[in-house]
RNA sequence: GGAGAGAUGGCCGAGUCCGGUUGAAGGCGCUCGACUCGAAAUCGAGUAGACCGUGAUGAGCGGUCUCGUGGGUUCGAAUCCCACUCUCUCCGCCA
């Protein structure tokens, strides 16, 4: 959310803001609400403010023995009005707070300013482009053959966009996020294993409510959500907290399952392991002190970078332009990786600094060294360190030979018991 | 799920029965100063946040609100009443 004084203030840097987003939004109704709140404030606390004075009167009449009913005859009259004001005040102000929660972030003087996807900056690119002397297949056409992905018994037993994993499958999908989490830890992440359901309030502190409700699943009759990302419990850990400077920056690191309805996903990449309702991800989340988010950020960018480096797979960065940047997001970049099966890079990672976008939501403060000066907002930064279901699609189709075995990347070999390939059982 | 106890400032902890200089005693921690070659110990001072107004979107000053959350009673609520949330103890159930 952004600062309530820097709207009042900025409105023309917000309206322009939005516009690089591609939303048209007027704030004059709510600058007009927010004229309106200041200035019932300032007349209810007038009010208030008397009534305080004589109330203090009152006591010390009565203990002095005196009378003094005339002075609460007027007061309880000052008190009905103060009681309207207040009311008319809530009002106002819960209507302000819901127009604030709606605002996404504003994009940072480096992004590109788009409409799109089509309008994203390539900033590097990693690796080779695979090619095959031969018809390479896609993931799940491997996956099946070889006895290591069951789509068809999923659909059975949840329905669509499930998948289970088996045998080598399901210890490659294991070896990946074990690696991937120990890669993290000794580049300086503490690991954090978090619920996977949340409260409403954990959903709103990240951004993800109130306005996109119908892109995760809830459980009926609780105020339980299914997290759609690590980053919604890890970045809520220090909600309505006020860490030390010194503490600052701190690094997580988390594995959860991913929990996504993926409501206005009907028909695409409605095959395999690409876009489905659960699936596992290993997360980055980063609490950094204002100077040095965006520093933050480009190493963020690196560590998730290097799980690809040592998986093998061909992948570029991506800068998002501002029609494509996350509504809590102030930059991201995103990583794709090399998908055989569609002859494109697809996304595997996205990392994004919010600023102290959710941190104002989440209210993550932090106290100045020396116990002397106002509290901060953090900064807050998350980054997938990557999606394990994608990676697993990527080794896959990357990795794959003629014979339809598949060869796993050398990092892994440790944590799949010495096996080095996936073998097909048919050829 | 049943029974009971509790929730106060960065932390611990009084106050709640009997509503009125209590934004809140005391202690710890922290900051600054004195002492010291330096440190410890000791002594002194300071030490919540949000919002509104003023001011330069600073310092300062004035004001309002906040003792788990929300509502109620009252001229006035940490203190009385109601609902909810969470924590702890015991019992039951359970991976």
């Amino acid at each position: 959310m952004l600062d309530l004084k820097f709207v009042r203030s900025n409105p023309l840097i917000v309206e322009e803001a939005l516009k690089k987003r591609g939303i048209e939004m007027g704030l004059e109704e709510f600058l007009h609400l927010e004229e309106k709140r200041r200035h019932l404030l300032y007349q209810v606390e007038k009010l208030k403010k008397q009534r305080n004075e004589v109330s203090e009167k009152i006591g010390l009449q009565k203990t002095a023995g005196q009378d003094a009913s005339d002075m609460i005859e007027e007061m309880r009259e000052v008190s009905r009005e103060i009681k309207e004001m207040d009311e008319e005040i809530k009002k106002v102000e819960q209507k302000l707070k819901d127009t604030l929660l709606h605002i996404p972030n504003i994009p940072h003087q480096t992004v590109p300013v788009g409409k799109g996807e089509e309008e994203n900056i390539e900033v590097r690119r990693w690796g080779e482009i695979t090619n095959f002397d031969f018809n390479p297949l896609s993931h799940w056409e491997l996956g099946e053959m070889l006895d290591i992905l069951d789509f068809e018994r999923a659909g059975k037993v949840s329905g669509a966009r499930f998948s289970f994993s088996k045998g080598l499958g399901a210890r490659l999908e294991r070896a990946l996020y074990n690696f991937m989490l120990d890669l993290h830890i000794e580049a300086g992440y503490r690991e954090v294993f978090p619920p996977f359901l949340v409260n409403k309030q954990s959903m709103t502190g990240t951004g993800q409510l109130p306005k996109f409700a119908e892109d995760m699943f809830k459980i009926e009759g609780e105020d339980y959500y299914l997290i759609p990302t690590a980053e919604v419990p890890v970045t809520n850990l220090y909600r309505d907290e006020i860490l030390d400077e010194g503490e600052l920056p701190i690094y997580h690191v988390a594995y959860s399952a991913c929990f996504r309805a993926e409501a206005g996903a009907a028909g695409r990449d409605t095959r395999g392991l690409i876009r489905q309702h659960q699936f596992n991800k290993v997360e980055l989340v980063k609490f950094v002190k204002p100077a040095v988010s965006y520093q933050e950020l480009e190493g963020l960018v690196l560590n998730a970078e290097k799980v690809l480096q040592l998986l093998k797979l061909p992948y570029r960065v991506v800068l998002l332009c501002s029609g494509d940047l996350g509504f809590s997001a102030a930059k991201c970049y995103d990583l794709e990786v090399w998908m055989p099966s569609s002859g494109s890079f697809r996304e595997i990672s996205s990392c994004s600094n919010f600023e102290d976008y959710q941190a104002r939501r989440a209210n993550i403060r932090y106290r100045p060294a020396g116990g002397k000066g106002k509290l901060r907002y953090v900064h807050t930064l998350n980054g997938s360190g990557v999606a394990v279901g994608r990676t697993m699609a990527a080794i896959l189709e990357n990795n794959q030979q003629k014979d339809g075995s598949v060869y796993i990347p050398e990092v892994l070999h440790r944590y799949m018991g010495g096996v080095e390939t996936i073998e097909n059982p048919f050829s």
